[in-house]
DNA sequence: GGATGTGAATGTCTTCACAGCT
DNA sequence: AGCTGTGAAGACATTCACATCC
């Protein structure tokens, strides 16, 4: 709970996670320091705006010098909430949920599913890895239960406005969603989408009109 | 090849594929007209940016009466480039990889998985619906012979580059990245990442810091 | 009357360019 | 000298508000 300034971009926000991303990798190879030239080259973006994006949050280079790689690591990690651990609850058990369960870069970053539901009979009562597969009327207890905070929505697309409405009211305060629906929370509940669809749609518009030349 | 004015932006295309989302669902509903006003409402836009987004394109309503959905959504289908099919190479045959095989959205949108590609000798030569899984040599090859236009990259993270650099040599043209890493692709290669992670600690971010109150 | 299409106004994000530390 | 931090300028995106047409 840092609380910052103002309004903070979700773009921001998403390179400096990119950037979390390089300086880890950099503190693996025992690099102590770096620019944010090379970070901007890394993140496919400009110096100017990798240092816009840090001074939001504060002053953590030296000038002349560059910036400390550990230093602004663990920076970063704060910034993004990332120093603790976030228990979360997977609903669905299908192939995209279990993909996301066994998806590395969740644990290594804190999430920790400690819940997985299905409205599958047959899937309900098996386990992934020790974490008993419930059924999906179990939701609120699951949530309150396990102090589940966040929820990532795995299911094929239906009922999930349902889920989420009813998650919330037993204390979810964020939703990973990949149903290709747009769901509608409450104010104070935060929310992000992935949809890969549309993420195909937007390279298939690409390819259809490639007018940028000449 | 419909060859359109001039820049347009990222956010304009992702919305029309989510309004071409709504329509195609309203058409399974057997309606047939609509207004700015409701695709915002299920967009979670506004009107008037329903409008701007459609007007870069052209003028597809009726003053007065709103747009016709069948009408509205071949527009939006060729506009997108969805009037045709893809033929499509995935590569990686793990979790995330069997996911979006699976995916049926991808293939409702005409979006055709002809190859599967991976690099454990366990998993070549076996097949998921009748698409066999062939060894990540023969990834040229496969491109070729299959015509493959678009990549789906499905693997762990590290030697992606080079995958992507011999696809690109061997006509790909646009490429949909999962890897968590950012990719380096000639001028005129589309690319389009989904970083899973990035979205979480996005998430993450937001509950960490709600100062939005008071 | 009612909803579109669009210039003009506003708001947000990115890039520039340079003063200020190290 | 080198690289950060940041106001100011510029580019881009969204919202407003209304003339236009069905």
């Amino acid at each position: 709970m840092v609380s910052f300034p103002r309004k903070i971009s979700e773009s921001t926000v998403r390179r400096l996670s990119l950037y979390l991303r390089f300086l880890e990798e950099f503190e693996g190879k025992g690099r102590l320091t770096t620019s944010s030239e090379e970070l901007a080259r890394r993140g496919g973006t400009t110096a100017a705006q990798v240092r816009k994006d840090l001074s939001v949050f504060g002053s953590f280079g030296k000038r002349g010098l560059g910036y400390a790689v550990p230093e602004l690591a663990a920076e970063l990690r704060d910034i993004l909430g990332l120093s603790r651990t976030w228990r979360v609850a997977l609903v669905g058990a299908g192939r995209i949920g279990s993909a996301l369960f066994e998806y590395e870069d969740f644990r290594r970053r804190g999430f920790r599913i400690v819940s997985v539901l299905d409205a599958d009979p047959v899937k309900v009562g098996t386990e992934w890895r020790g974490v008993a597969i419930r059924h999906e009327s179990e939701l609120e207890r699951t949530v309150r239960e396990e102090g589940v905070e966040i929820l990532i929505l795995a299911v094929p697309a239906d009922a999930v406005q349902k889920i989420v409405d009813r998650a919330v009211d037993a204390g979810v305060r964020g939703i990973l969603n990949f149903a290709p629906t747009r769901l509608r929370v409450p104010e104070g509940i935060a929310l992000n989408d992935v949809n890969m669809a549309v993420e195909l749609e937007a390279l298939s518009f690409a390819l259809s009109n490639r007018t940028e030349d000449a």
